[in-house]
DNA sequence: CTTGACCTTGTTGTTGCCTACAAGCTGTAG
DNA sequence: CTACAGCTTGTAGGCAACAACAAGGTCAAG
């Protein structure tokens, strides 16, 4: 039943059927099995995997970070001191993207307030006020 | 005193030489003042917008994006409930990139937890649980 | 038993975002 | 007055992340 090809994982993926190779090509996915007419067929977990690179894209870790945030978990012989130590600085990581998201946020909500505000003539620009919250 | 040259404004916002003028075709900037010598002459309101740039960019905005981000207060003739719609859009979607990274933070703690409480053999994988939450 | 959707490989093209020339003008320090 | 850093233009190169071929094998429907 959970024979997943190509095209399957591509569309439940949202993602074009080339790029599965290419993520193949660049380690992100495991090689997958073949099936007896050389088919490439997928389980669950590349279809999460691939989610989670989706997800991770969209907030703006390049394809190399992801790799990094992905071996994490797979050196199942990899000492705790060490992953400890790697994953406390992608959450150090995540913590600035967040901080940085949250200033352009209060910048956004101000610029629509003075709006809403009745007030035709935007005077200052509070969208570059974003900067002031260090990065 | 206030007149900064490309490579100061380089400098100072952490960017390539090339990348100004880069970033003025792409209509990112304004296109600058000339000195007696042809020199393009900037002021720190430039600073501030390539730093506002920056940050968006490394929380995942495309160029494009960032664009549209600046533009939201340019128009000074826009209506006001255009804007706010504009901005609220762009306040729905930090929101959710905000909540992504949440969710990846969540999983990193708790895989650093794992670690932590000695137990050497890494069973599940709490990285892959990131993606349970919507986007 | 052929049509058409799907898969295989290798290779090339595209888009976004810079980055790096070359050839020449400008401005200052020694 | 010359060396040298810094500016000008146009144009080309480069990397990440795909996307799109071509030429052919596979398989279910009609």
């Amino acid at each position: 039943m959970a024979t997943i090809t190509r095209g399957e994982l591509a569309k439940r993926c949202d993602i074009n059927f080339e790029t599965v190779r290419y993520y193949e090509r660049q380690g992100l996915i495991a090689i997958p099995a073949r099936n007896a007419s050389n088919y490439r067929v997928y389980d669950e977990e590349t279809v999460r995997r691939i989610r989670f690179i989706k997800r991770a894209q969209e907030v703006g870790f390049t394809l190399k970070e992801i790799q990094d945030l992905l071996a994490l978990r797979v050196r199942r012989g990899a000492r705790c001191s060490d992953v400890v130590a790697r994953a406390d600085a992608k959450i150090a990581d995540i913590d600035a993207r967040i901080r940085s998201l949250g200033a352009m946020r209060r910048s956004l909500v101000a610029l629509a307030k003075q709006c809403e505000g009745g007030d035709a003539s935007i005077s200052k620009c509070p969208i570059l006020d974003a900067f002031e919250a260090p990065a």
